[in-house]
DNA sequence: TTCTCCATGTAAGTAGTTACATGATTGG
DNA sequence: CCAATCATGTAACTACTTACATGGAGAA
């Protein structure tokens, strides 16, 4: 069996912008649009890597363009060709394994946070949590738009990486609480005398 | 007041090589090594970045090297300058957001999973919920040394970083589990007939 | 008229990788 | 003596970013 058949041909991204093709005739603009919309949490691409990335599938013949100039303003949308849906369907069905890449500045310096006064080591953790707690409600005010999105278009699965979004910053905004907890006990290990005159 | 003195001169692997060296003196092959060990799973650095930065940061006098052969193998260690401890503590301590980037290809197939049928939808949530609990296990497997670090060295922080990694793919894994028997529950909405005949 | 948005394009640069090369040392 | 590990170095490449530039369209 010729297990090459189920290599990835293309770089992630150019799957992104087949996704998002496959999900509605779209223009570049109108792609990264969707790309700031829904999976910018996990996934990004700059506007000046979409239009190239764009012009090579269509080269390949993955995706199709057409001119559809609004009054004078150009403007060139794209659809997936039949090579593209089987190229999208092959990298989305394959079992390569799944890269993970994250570079977390926060967690960098909790790491290294001996280095710093017990008192900023503790505002450092508070910060990441105030941190996983904003974008907990950032994903929270999207919801609406994810459920319309299943609702509506028949889409589930926007909907449900939103969830495991949430699931992700919820958790480490709960074990910054216990961390915060540890370090405020430890500060104090014995409590002889109680200093607290406010 | 002046605040761009609070501002980063270096990149954050160069602070990440200093904070390695402050936490003891070490060969760039040490350095690697303990980017291995210890933060791999939020920050990776190759070693081909490794030894030009330490060059860069020995002529920024941040960092003072030694000589030290081994035998007649070459090997050069390095030691934090009083210039290298102030700009590593100047970074762990500036108030400048926190950058957080993700770049998770399972994310990115379930955000597309609509294309799929729904067993194979199924079998990648499964795919990423494994991911998920191999990640929990070895961090849980790399606890023991987290552990002796902060017991015997007094480093209390490297310990909660692992913590708050398993906190996260936990999370993770969890909600995979969730979001599973949703799946199967929407596969046969109305149990009208069953077709179980296995 | 001015501002914001729509829409594309590109130049210049950075940050990072893989892959390879060299050679010493240690342990079995 | 052979394999694994220690230790450094670098060439070639790719992916990606920031910043800038151009200009039409629609709304206030």
């Amino acid at each position: 069996m010729t297990d090459q058949a189920t290599r990835d041909v293309l770089a992630p991204s150019a799957y992104v912008i087949l996704g998002m093709i496959r999900l509605g005739r779209r223009s570049g603009y109108e792609i990264k649009q969707a790309v700031q919309l829904s999976i910018r949490f996990f996934w990004t691409i700059s506007q000046a890597q979409i239009y190239p990335t764009l012009e090579s599938l269509e080269r390949s013949q993955l995706v199709q363009g057409h001119d559809e100039p609004q009054g004078r303003r150009p403007r060139r949308v794209y659809d997936l060709t039949p090579a593209g849906e089987s190229a999208l369907a092959a990298w989305l069905a394959n079992d390569e394994p799944l890269p993970f890449e994250l570079r977390d500045t926060g967690l960098l310096k909790i790491f290294f946070a001996d280095l710093l006064d017990p008192q900023s080591a503790l505002e450092l953790v508070e910060k990441i949590q105030r941190r996983s707690r904003e974008r907990v409600a950032q994903l929270q005010a999207i919801k609406p738009a994810g459920e319309s999105i299943a609702d509506d278009e028949g889409y589930a699965f926007p909907l449900i990486t939103l969830r495991l979004g949430i699931a992700y910053h919820q958790a480490m905004a709960d074990e910054c609480t216990a961390i915060q907890q540890q370090l405020r006990s430890d500060a104090r290990p014995k409590l002889t005398r109680p200093t607290d005159h406010q």
